[in-house]
DNA sequence: ATGTCGGAATTATTCCGA
């Protein structure tokens, strides 16, 4: 079984490319953050006729994550607890005997900015939250956008942005709460020391200048990590396709036995 | 030039978020 998250941009204007990346890849279960539209506007035909069904938790303009899936999967919940007013950010569905979370994280903005503090309590909900519903001794997937390098790898430039939004003690200590409690990150677990990244500015040539951060996880309890075969950033997928054009993140895969 | 996208508000241009 072939899992993946992707925060792909916008639906609206990447529903062709997801398609093309869909039919390469053959996913079986996919976790989708900022696809910016409503339930009521999701392309679910165009998801049928490529093989998939969809769950969403969507948005007006902003946010919005949704998984599709080759097999059905059962709605858990929509919305993280508490932080329903930070927009539409969390999804849970079980598929089989698999808990699959997927979430777009806040941003932040700065360190200086409201949102900041509002991010790192968004992290403390979502550590309460998955802690109190999921057991760590049983397959559970969280993925997602993060918006967290979680450590001095993960980021092309360490030393100009420590300290800065993504980059902060605090920030790194909330995701230590997720790991702490049994969440591993399955690319890093599979590849200790590569530094690679999924997520790429569309300003400046950033992604042929190889100046990214890795902010983009799936990550697994101990007995999801167990079946975990291979790991990787689908960084291709980062490169305009067929004259389409690509989000700022690319997908991260992982196949499961 | 930080100097590009996606989306909305409002009509081809400007703002916002990332």
């Amino acid at each position: 079984m072939r899992i993946a998250t992707w925060n792909i941009n916008g639906l609206n204007a990447r529903l062709a490319f997801v398609e093309h990346w869909l039919a390469a890849r053959q996913p079986d279960l996919v976790g989708l953050q900022e696809i910016k539209m409503v339930d009521e506007k999701f392309p679910h035909l165009a998801f049928e006729a490529a093989g998939y069904k969809a769950v969403v938790h969507g948005q007006k303009s902003w946010n919005g994550v949704a998984v599709v899936s080759r097999h059905e999967v059962e709605v858990v919940r929509r919305g993280l607890p508490g932080q329903e007013d930070f927009g539409a950010r969390f999804l849970h569905v079980r598929a089989g005997d698999l808990d699959f979370i997927t979430v777009y994280c806040p941003n932040g903005k700065t360190v200086t900015h409201d949102d900041y503090p509002r991010k790192l309590a968004w992290y403390d909900a979502l550590a309460e939250h998955t802690a109190s519903v999921l057991d760590p001794t049983r397959p559970a997937i969280l993925c997602g956008d993060f918006n967290i390098c979680p450590t001095p790898l993960d980021t092309w430039d360490e030393s100009a942005h420590s300290g800065q939004i993504f980059h902060t003690d605090d920030e790194r200590t909330r995701l230590a709460r997720l790991t702490d409690w049994g969440f591993t990150d399955v690319f890093r677990a599979l590849h200790p020391d590569e530094q690679a990244f999924s997520w790429w500015d569309y300003r400046g040539g950033a992604f042929h200048k190889k100046q990214g951060l890795r902010i983009d996880f799936l990550l697994a309890t101990a007995t999801a990590l167990d079946r975990v075969t291979s790991a990787e950033i689908d960084r291709d997928y980062r490169k305009k396709k067929d004259g389409l054009a690509a989000s700022d993140h690319a997908p991260v895969m992982a196949d499961l036995r």
